[in-house]
DNA sequence: TGTAAATTTGTATTGATTACATTTTATTAT
DNA sequence: ATAATAAAATGTAATCAATACAAATTTACA
């Protein structure tokens, strides 16, 4: 937990308990997950938590590069800590978002040349194995 | 107008007058537009139009792999004929989308072994030139 | 202590998207 | 043609994640 309270402070983050608390969610659920899960995770032992105090910590660690939104539809927006470039591919049966050691392409200068680029995400979208399975028996 | 008819057919999808004018906003206007900026636009034309049509439409053209939806903040979703697989591009101060001539890469087969991959979106984020300029002075 | 700043909370609001019943238009059979 | 049926389009209400914002609580520190 003090290790916890030191990254945060690495990004000056003042690691306030409910900051902590969803630092350390994020970091021992490598889901990425939804607001609304971290809240309805915290608020059990949390049970002042306000579902307002989790966005605003998500867009604190955001704006600090901590963490990064993961958008694959408009339903819902999905938060992972930043980390190795790899990207993410969404089960459009189930909604699970797995991990995926592809790295995203490096933009090359020419191509945009001119633009700032602060964020690249490569996504993918299908079937995961097990739902793969289930429709196809 | 009668090639976009045939197009539409050639997707399987029965060439309407107001699938037509969609196919057709879309086609000349590469500007991934959001649902309602279709409707704004052809509402001029077609006083009758409803928003609920627009989106109909726009999830036909999807499921019939004729269109494809980028969905870069929670707030509004962009749409974009398919065609040359290409990247895209956000500008976070215009909120323009601007097409990148970048190959999302193709996946390796052992790094998404036994996953089906329906989709695959490329997404950078950041300044466009003139916002940059802007911002910069 | 007391005061200001930072953090958290609770509630109301927003707005894009969807649900769904109704209406209009197109297609087919008689 | 006309009627019956299917397909497409419309209008309105509902949804719900995300935000706005003011009030309350906690923290920092003079
Ligand atoms: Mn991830
Ligand atoms: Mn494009
Ligand atoms: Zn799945
Ligand atoms: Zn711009």
């Amino acid at each position: 937990m003090q290790q916890y309270s030191d990254i945060l402070r690495s990004y000056d983050i003042k690691p306030s308990y409910t900051r902590l608390m969803i630092y350390q969610y994020l970091k021992e659920n490598q889901t990425h997950p939804t607001a609304d899960e971290i809240y309805q995770a915290l608020y059990k032992d949390i049970p002042t938590l306000s579902k307002t105090t989790v966005y605003n910590t998500l867009h604190l660690f955001i704006q600090n590069h901590l963490a990064t939104m993961i958008i694959m539809d408009q339903t819902e927006t999905r938060y992972d800590l930043v980390s190795e470039p790899h990207a993410h591919f969404k089960c459009m049966s189930c909604s699970k978002i797995f991990d995926v050691d592809v790295m995203p392409p490096k933009v090359d200068a020419r191509k945009l040349k001119d633009y700032i680029v602060n964020d690249a995400q490569l996504l993918y979208r299908g079937l995961c194995p097990k739902c793969k399975d289930n429709v196809t028996q």
